[in-house]
DNA sequence: ATATTTGCTTACTAACTAGTAAGTAAGTAT
DNA sequence: ATACTTACTTACTAGTTAGTAAGCAAATAT
């Protein structure tokens, strides 16, 4: 028997997201990565004890993510907010590309009452995190000319949040095309009012 | 014993949806429902012969709450198309209030892949009713004057939508007061520009 | 060389799951 | 009065679930 130095522990990790973002917390087994990782289901247990670890380090994983984007993007040559948007919306892009997942808010949005106290409030303090992040870009876009909207900066990062959410699900429903469009449609939204095209079709 | 003409079927169904709109598909169980209702598993069965059948319910029960809802704001006195905007809104009003239920286009996103197609195919139909319906409302508001809002009606209507549904999850998350700011900005972006107060803040 | 740690497997359990078959009491139709 | 239907209950099953305890071979440390 070969015992490389186990990439398993991160095999489990990326696999146990991907079924998350795709069929839920509750939808998937411990059976279901051990099947295909061509491990035993102790396997799983060892390296993360319970199905609540499990969970608590993909959040983890996906925070640590986002850091890096963010971290990556603050460091460009100008302060590009555009290119921070965009960033951003990547993700969820590359969620709809990937197996049409949704986004960890949306899947654990939806199963929140069934995660452990712990959890919820890892993913809160998560979610502040990112909302205060765009929040940041949207105020510094408008300050410097480059977006333009109206009302709290702090409301539109939850409301451009929301709708990559929930475009993301209801596309799940009614086809790839609509989130495309949707996400034209908040980068047109927030392009200043001398720039815009197509105001009407 | 005492057969009252039975309100069991109709019980099950409406803490049937209750459940799906809390927990998912996935996380509640038969005995759930039987327990809470006082009857036993076998009854649940009786009226809904799978949970399939049970889910199928649902969404057809919350398709003919539409349809009503629909039928309402439509034959009112004037075609008033904010009267029906807010009707529709104030769906999404009633499941945050109830508990923190999201809506069932939300839950069942989520959980897309792991129910029927049978399910799939109902769900994606009521999914194009809503959107066509809301499209509809949009294009005769902006036609009025009564709305102002840049692009195509129907990309519209799914932000609007996708804003309302995601919107449910992450205030979930974050707290209730987000939605209602969410709601009251999705308002005054289509408020015709002229009529605007609080441009910026 | 020996001891310890790592990364699993084998073998198991207790709890829960949707679903079923057979029975039964009350209500309804004839 | 009798037959049939409705709305369940009792009693059960087969499959799945997360989780555990003990063992064991390979890698690493001493």
């Amino acid at each position: 028997m070969i015992k490389k130095p186990g990439n398993t522990k991160q095999k489990i990790l990326q696999l146990g997201e991907k079924l998350l973002k795709e069929k839920g917390i509750n939808a998937f087994s411990y059976h279901d990565i051990s099947s295909a990782l061509g491990v035993k289901n102790a396997a799983i247990h060892y390296h993360y004890g319970s199905k609540e670890d499990l969970l608590l380090a993909i959040i983890e994983d996906s925070r640590m993510r986002f850091g890096r984007m963010a971290k990556r993007v603050a460091t460009t040559d100008q302060a590009n907010v555009w290119h921070g948007l965009e960033a951003f919306i990547d993700i969820y892009i590359s969620n709809i590309e990937n197996n049409r997942q949704i986004c960890l808010f949306g899947s654990l949005g939806s199963d929140f009452f069934t995660i452990s106290h712990r959890g919820q409030e890892d993913l809160k303090k998560f979610s502040e995190r990112i909302l205060t992040w765009l929040g940041e870009i949207l105020t510094e876009g408008r300050n410097l000319g480059e977006f333009e909207f109206d009302g709290n900066a702090g409301t539109r990062a939850f409301m451009i949040c929301s709708m990559l959410t929930g475009g993301l699900q209801l596309s799940r429903i009614s086809g790839k095309k609509d989130f495309y469009d949707l996400v034209d449609q908040i980068k047109s939204d927030l392009k200043p009012n001398s720039e815009k095209t197509n105001k009407e079709i």
